[in-house]
DNA sequence: TCTTTGACGTACA
DNA sequence: GTGTACGCCAAAG
């Protein structure tokens, strides 16, 4: 991957997820190198009109494992269903045992 | 061109 | 745990 803008190396991180599983702002925007998780953020915000297809978005989450960005969804439960559909149980908004399905983009290297 | 605004994170009281 | 402050940097108006 070479030449490409920030967000598209975000959306193919996002991507890369694994279903059932979650990662965080700050650990893309570390793994990317992008210096804030802002720009995570901004990135996941455009992603609607990405020309790759879907963005799995909502396997993003932020420090906490809060549907920060539910809001941005369809609807503000969209986010939610979408996680739970693939068997991540959320709580109050937040990823239940978080901890354990946190998802860090080294495994990528590690693979 | 300048100012404001974020799907964030860390530090500190 | 809660609230405030600041850094981060790109996009929008």
């Amino acid at each position: 991957m070479s030449g490409q803008s920030y967000f598209e190396l975000v959306y193919y991180v996002t991507q890369k997820i694994p279903s059932g599983r979650v990662s965080t702002y700050g650990a893309i925007a570390d793994y990317l190198s992008l210096g804030s998780a802002r720009m995570v953020g901004w990135a996941l915000t455009q992603s609607h009109r990405s020309s790759m297809g879907d963005i799995p978005a909502q396997r993003v989450v932020n420090r906490k494992g809060e549907l920060s960005g539910r809001m941005h969804f369809k609807t503000p439960t969209h986010m939610q269903e979408l996680l739970e559909a693939e068997g991540v149980r959320v709580v109050k908004d937040r990823v239940a045992d978080f901890d354990k399905l946190f998802w860090h983009p080294q495994e990528l290297d590690e693979d």
